[in-house]
DNA sequence: AAGTTATTTAACCATTTGGTTAATAAAATA
DNA sequence: TATTTTATTAACCAAATGGTTAAATAACTT
């Protein structure tokens, strides 16, 4: 049986490489690997991205790109931050829920290479209108008032450890029942907003 | 100057270990690294500890029974989940404060491992019994009745992810400013509490 | 079609890496 | 003290790895 031979490019081995370097991080994956499951020989890598540090940062800033939480438009067009909040949940737990394993990849790489990869994704996220938009709410009555970072990161912090922590939660809490934990996940956008309805919000 | 000269010893080196692995994860760290870090000649490692994986799994074991939280005795002692809640969220964070790189170091190789070292640390973490305790008290009408399990996910996450996501909440949210951030972690028993208590308890 | 440029490959290469070996030094034991 | 066991090291080794090179093939240009 002949080797079906398909078009390599640029492309195929940039797609590639995303699925190794989120799947074993810079330090585990493999050029061989990448140019293996692109189809291509090894010397194409280097042809179109010179290094593996090279290539592994076009990864990495484009991954950060999608987990980054971006506001711009939405923000915009909201009127309240609960239904900011409804809006954002909905977006951002579709977005992990198709990229499960984006949080533990940035987190864990960012560790490993703060300043590096923070020079890299510079300017790509911006909280700056969220917290205005937020403390503006405080103020005007409409959201309990507390440290506004604070508020953030607990929001983050249910939205992202599911993914992020799912191989120990799973485990310790599903019983490994993948099907019960996918149903969670899938869940999860409601589920937070249910949580943190009674503590976020005054004259509900 | 003549190099002082230590006992080199099989705690030396997994001490070494211990760094090494934490900061690096498995394939960033180098058995040269570690005998260099415990001031012993690199076939000392593979004397005491036979192979890297070994070695490796020996530290993550460890880690991991220090990271998974334990609820053996004070469970028993406390008598309500009010109360069980300040306890533990003020022991755990304190723990975190203590082995800031433990979660992250925990999650990324669980997920890059995940059978092999579930197995290694399985029968160390266990929730059934707190669990129970907490379905107990919401069927006694003390806490807001939800799926056990979300909750205490929502709990963890809220410790865990300041921890986990530092290298990028840092950034984005405080600038950079890390004296500022400690401080927040330092908070962040309180914090958490003060923030579940609307959520959570009834009749208060 | 001829010539030029861009793409792709097989064969190498130098370095790094985990691991081994055989010999030495230090302790423990008799 | 003599001997046996344990601890430690320098020197190697084979495999893996990121990267290079020079040649071949395909794709454009004219």
């Amino acid at each position: 049986m002949a080797i079906k031979k398909e078009k390599v490019s640029k492309e195929l081995i940039l797609e590639a490489a995303r699925n190794v370097f989120i799947e074993k991080g810079f330090d585990g994956a493999r050029m061989q690997q990448i140019a293996d499951r692109a189809g291509a020989n090894k010397a194409l890598l280097h042809y179109y991205f010179s290094t593996k540090e090279s290539l592994f940062e076009d990864v990495f800033k484009e991954a950060f790109s999608t987990f980054a939480p971006h506001f711009h438009d939405e923000l915009l067009k909201v009127k309240s931050f609960k239904s900011f909040l409804v809006f954002f949940l909905d977006i951002y737990i579709k977005l992990l829920l198709n990229h499960p394993y984006l949080p533990l990849f940035i987190l864990s790489e960012l560790q490993r290479n703060p300043d590096k990869l923070a020079q890299i994704v510079k300017g790509i996220v911006d909280f700056e209108l969220i917290q205005q938009m937020i403390k503006k709410e405080m103020d005007d009555g409409n959201v309990v008032k507390m440290d506004v970072r604070e508020l953030i990161v607990n929001i983050l912090s249910l939205c992202i450890f599911p993914f992020a922590g799912r191989p120990m939660m799973q485990r310790v809490l599903w019983k490994n029942d993948e099907v019960g934990y996918v149903n969670f996940l899938n869940q999860r956008a409601e589920s937070i907003y249910k949580f943190l309805e009674s503590t976020l919000f005054i004259n509900n």
